[in-house]
DNA sequence: GACATTTGTTTGGCTACAGAACTAACTAAA
DNA sequence: TTTAGTTAGTTCTGTAGCCAAACAAATGTC
């Protein structure tokens, strides 16, 4: 697909035919089934184009034909749908204390959601690498006994990860400056298909971007709830990561500089405030990370319960959490900011305090638009995004090969 | 220029001419004077292609043959230059006690630069309309007599301004709702041009970005240092304004619960305790608008005289200062935040103090590699960003006619 | 069964790119 | 002065891929 941003780039005659066959996927993928003539109509382009366009990608089965239907007056259209069967994205998380892989066809339907344990706050970045692998390769012979054509393969790590995918900093992991996607690739010998890395948070936007209810949000911001707080932020439609790819590091904003001392050693950070630790610090102040799960699940019955410190502790965080998000709100003005995270089975307890704190503070008429939603996507928002990155890169004009 | 954002839109063969047209356009713009050999050479377009685009360029006379030079071997270049003399973009800041117009070439090159005092502060949207478009009128017939066709209009405003033009809120103005574009359209009586009205941080944030030292940066963030604090930003070469046209609203984060109120009704909102306003409070609390230029030249005096309670003063808006741009770093990672605004002569005494703050905060390493600048562009880089929109228009493909 | 209606293909024309051959204009060396 | 070498820019040819219009195919309706 021809973009105008990151410098001038001539564009040429592939150019448009990758643009448009882009145009067309996408089209399907949005409006599945559909004739021909109704990717025409809708898309402006000519139905001889669209024709040509459309035996191109049938080629490279990316798209099917259905049986006809639609029983009205004139010559019957051939359905098309996106062809699920011969290919396959795959987004790994690596996490404390487990590591997901997950697999989805083309049109993001779940293929596999395989969980494996894992020591990542003992282990070195170099032995992620080999417990990712081994888990990957399996991964990889499932989706080749299916007759499935891996896509591309999607890290997502908790921490710091620049423009090339390097981990700068995963401080809940204690690894620095370990080039992931590179190990990655050669532990794979030559995958055949491309391995990258980012940030999970960024990832998880990415999954609500494609997948989430908000899809057509251009704007939109994921925060993640874990020890950390993170942030994804889609911006005009694609993931904006900055300068050097370390945009969303919300979880230091200092809301408060009288307000608890953080673990990066300042006072009042949002993460300090706001961060699940906050609230485990009242509940379960020594709870190891494998536990926070069952730890949050505590905090959620006790609420359940109505024991007032719990319910008045959660409205605490509530209201920081939402003057953290009029920040985020006031400074990128998206249509929704989404909870995930361990936000999302504690919602009910937070989100009321966080909207009113949230629309008390953003400048803009009506809160400039913005919603706070809760992620519907669960705790493999990021392994989920993961695939999504592999699955983005498809649309953007890098289709596979014809046969 | 065919973009990829806000769904997909096919492309055809208008569109690779128009994204050729505009490389060419933008490499002469960046490299003259240089040579058609150079053009295809360095954007890999084939020379018979780049000769074309050339011709057609200097045919709608954005391009210009000057005399040969380069006294190498071989036969030696004609080079090429941007034609300074057929056009004219025009930029209009509204404010306080002002409207400044400035007209530039395609060059960037200032043409005039007028200022016309006008009570903003106690104007109606409507009466400024008749003073912009009386002003707009002079300046359009200025440029006519030069021979220069105008390519458009744009009105920056120190508030609130929605996607479609509207401008929502203007605190200092004293406006809601007004439809400043469509209003001076009409005003204008079919001009021939497309009139267009932003946010001045945004504006100012695209002339930084097409003019200033930093333009090379694909991500900047321009604070505005007024009454009010506001920021305009670019990420991945284009400004990025939200869903609704409101982000950069940074003036109301909240950095201190137990800071003094803002005008906002909060306390210790950035702007608050790092505005102009926070400076002023203790050195001229009754200053009028049009006063401010005095009273912060007086404010330089004393602390060129060394002052102490004026230079404690200035350490303390600094550190404030920040503690904000953190927020904003780590949140966008920006290559560079550039101050402007009454942040330039106040700068010797802000950055030193708000540098230390800011690099303390941002959680990436190197600080995400962002620098804190001072704007170079003076009072007037909302006005001259005004105008360099119409050019982004021009680069992004919306060519004028050929002759 | 003729006709209307809609779908999708075929054909032809056009735009604008790339590559190669060519012309032009100069320097440097014989 | 001639000739070779070098670089600039144009012309020619081929091709990709778009659009428009005509056409073929498949169905419902009268």
């Amino acid at each position: 697909m021809i973009t105008s941003h990151n410098g001038p780039q001539p564009a040429d005659f592939t150019d448009v035919r990758a643009t448009n066959l882009a145009v067309v996927l996408r089209f399907v993928r949005e409006n599945a089934p559909c004739s021909r003539a109704d990717i025409a109509a809708s898309t402006g382009l000519n139905k001889a184009t669209v024709s040509s366009l459309v035996a191109d990608l049938i080629d490279r089965r990316l798209l099917r034909e259905t049986g006809l239907t639609e029983h009205r007056v004139g010559r019957p259209a051939t359905m098309l749908v996106l062809d699920g069967s011969p290919y396959a994205a795959i987004g790994i998380e690596v996490n404390v204390d487990y590591i997901t892989a997950v697999a989805v066809d083309l049109k993001g339907e779940e293929l596999l959601n395989w969980r494996r344990s894992f020591p990542g706050g003992t282990s070195s970045a170099g032995q992620a690498v080999v417990a990712m692998a081994a888990l990957a390769r399996r991964v990889v012979s499932r989706m080749t006994k299916e007759a499935r054509q891996v896509l591309g393969l999607t890290v997502a790590v908790p921490g710091l990860v620049d423009v090339n995918g390097i981990v700068r900093v995963a401080p809940n992991l204690g690894w620095r400056d370990a080039d992931l996607a590179g190990d990655l690739t050669k532990a794979l010998r030559d995958p055949g298909f491309p391995v990258l890395v980012d940030n999970d948070a960024n990832l998880a936007a990415l999954a609500e971007h494609r997948f989430g209810p908000h899809r057509n949000a251009a704007n939109l911001v994921y925060v993640t709830g874990e020890v950390g707080v993170g942030a994804g932020i889609v911006m005009d439609g694609r993931l904006r990561r900055g300068g050097q790819g370390y945009s969303g590091e919300i979880g230091h904003i200092e809301l408060d500089p009288a307000g608890p001392t953080c673990r990066c050693g300042r006072r009042g950070c949002l993460e300090a405030v706001a961060g699940i630790g906050a609230i485990l610090a009242h509940t379960a102040p020594d709870a190891s990370p494998s536990e926070l799960e069952l730890e949050i699940d505590e905090v959620v019955r006790r609420a359940r319960n109505g024991e007032q410190d719990i319910l008045a502790l959660l409205e605490d965080v509530g209201r920081h959490l939402g003057r953290g998000m009029a920040a985020v709100a006031n400074m990128l003005n998206p249509e929704v900011v989404i909870l995930g995270g361990y936000y999302v089975p504690l919602a009910p307890w937070l989100v009321a305090c966080a909207e009113e704190e949230l629309y008390g503070r953003v400048l803009a008429p009506g809160g400039g638009g913005c919603r706070l939603e809760v992620s519907t996507l669960g705790y493999g928002a990021a392994a989920l995004g993961a695939a999504a990155r592999v699955l983005d890169s498809v649309d953007s004009g890098r289709l596979p090969a014809q046969r």
